[in-house]
DNA sequence: GGCGATCTACGACGTTACGTAGTAGATGCT
DNA sequence: AGCATCTACTACGTAACGTCGTAGATCGCC
């Protein structure tokens, strides 16, 4: 496993943006919702938003589902398991793992470290 | 620290490919001899290595120094760095921290668990 | 000291991703 | 039926990247 598979291109500003009010949220939200949510912010016509959406269900990120003649979006995965994807994703593209595990914790913050202790040994636990 | 840069874009496959030349190789190269060493894969014109050498160099991932009329380039960075950086970004645009770890940790295999708890041990005994 | 080989600098073109939006037509409420 | 709303499709500008050509600088050699 691993080698190099393509890398995912990282998300456009408004891509992310879009993601973001979508994982904010709780339950899927219609493009008008979107909208709405993004208005605070700056202005976009309501297609940009479609438009985005749709790019983004294509890329398999969001997933719709019918509400009327509306489509609801919801992020197919939480921010999370995106982030830890990518992680995984810099990983595999790394020559030595070793080094590259190194060097990863030897840059993280204190608490981070505390953290992926704390990850790994629940992992310990479930797994033996 | 933190919050949300703009994501580095992920190399382009030539990009890519040109830069594992230059982390297999010991020592700079010069344009010549990154394009015969990727003649073996692939057909390109000398000018195109020559670009692909001189955007990666723009981009601050290799260095350059004089060869006489010629350049030598070499990778600003070992393989591994890079892909703790991108580890780093991914981990900066989770949201939940923890939960982003945990999930990564729970993806990895075996062996690359026992490498990471391995360099926490080493960053523990190193920093207290 | 001029010639040919070699190298760089710079520009160019096609493709694709993304930000951005308009238009046309389907659909649903009243 | 009529109006508001939503989708589908198309489009355009910019930037990255793969790809290469041309022009001009430069180096070694006879």
């Amino acid at each position: 496993m691993s080698a190099d598979e393509k890398a995912p291109r990282p998300l456009g500003d408004l891509e992310r943006l879009v993601m973001e009010q979508l994982w904010a949220a709780d339950g899927a939200l219609t493009v008008r919702e979107v909208h709405e949510r993004l208005s605070g912010t700056r202005e976009l016509a309501y297609t940009t938003v479609m438009t985005v959406l749709d790019r983004l269900a294509k890329k398999r990120l969001t997933e719709r589902e019918r509400d009327g003649k509306a489509w609801r979006y919801k992020a197919a995965a939480p921010r999370e398991e995106l982030a830890a994807d990518l992680m995984r994703d810099a990983l595999d593209r790394a020559g030595d793992r070793r080094e590259a595990l190194v060097r990863f914790v030897g840059q993280v913050s204190d608490e981070e470290a505390a953290l992926l202790r704390d990850a790994l040994a629940r992992l310990e636990e479930r797994e033996g």
